[in-house]
DNA sequence: AATATATATCGACTTTTTCCGATATTCCTA
DNA sequence: TAGGAATATCGGAAAAAGTCGATATATATT
C-alpha cells in the first residue's frame, strides 16, 4: 500500500463520496441487485457517474485513482465493469494511522 | 475535524516525514530536550527545517497545514515556536476510517 | 461484419499545490 | 529603542490535479 497515494486518493469530496457509496450500495444504488450474494461484483461505472454528477470520463479516472490506491477493486464482466470497496485496505489504513504513522 | 483537510495534508511526503520526525522527537533531533517531561513543548521550526532540507517559509507553511488539519498542535514561546503531534487525531482518524469511512 | 453500448484513454484548459525568495511580524537583548 | 533572531506571510513560477469533450477500445447483438 502506497501511503501517499491512498491518501491523495482520499483527498477528494466525489471520491470519498463513491466509497461512501460503494459501501452501501444496497442504499445508495435503486438498480443494484445482489448485493448480499457472495457473487456480487460490485456497481458499475454508469450507475457511479449518474449519481456523481460528473462526466463519463472523470468519474471512470477517479475510479481508476481509487483502485491504484488499493481502496476499490474492479471486475470486469462483459461490457461492464463493476467496481467495489476493498475492506482490507481500509483496515491496514486504519491500523497504520493507529500505529505507525 | 475536516476529513478532506486532513487527508490533503497527509498528502505530502515532507509533511508525512515531519510527523514521523516529531513521534521521536528525542530520536530525531539531537538537540531536543526534555522529551519525556510534562512540560515538554514540542520540536522548534528551524529544528525541523534543518532536517527537512526545504526553505524556512516551506516548513513553516507546512506546519500550519499539518496545524490546520489538527494534526499538530503550535505554542509560541519566546521566539520559538514549537511543535507536536496531536495523538488525539490521529486516534480519531484512525477510528473514523475504520467505522465510518 | 456492422452497429450499439460501456468503459478507458487522450488532449486541453483551469484550479490547486509545491516550493521559493523577499518582506513583515514578534520577541529578545544590548 | 535599535538590532538581531525566529517565525509568519506574501507573491510568484512550476508542477500536479480536476474536469471536460472527443476519441479509442472492448464486448454484445444483429
Amino acid at each position: 500500500m502506497e501511503q501517499i497515494e491512498v491518501f491523495k486518493a482520499l483527498s477528494n469530496k466525489t471520491r470519498l463520496q463513491i466509497l461512501a457509496w460503494l459501501k452501501e450500495p444496497e442504499k445508495f444504488f435503486p438498480d443494484y441487485k445482489f448485493a448480499n450474494e457472495p457473487e456480487c461484483l460490485g456497481v458499475c461505472v454508469g450507475h457511479i457517474q449518474q449519481k456523481a454528477g460528473l462526466t463519463q470520463s472523470t468519474v471512470s479516472e477517479y475510479l481508476a485513482i481509487l483502485q491504484r490506491a488499493g481502496l476499490v477493486t474492479a471486475t470486469r464482466s462483459g461490457q461492464w465493469t463493476y467496481y467495489k470497496r476493498n475492506e482490507e485496505t481500509f483496515a491496514l489504513l486504519s491500523n497504520l494511522i493507529a500505529s505507525d504513522l
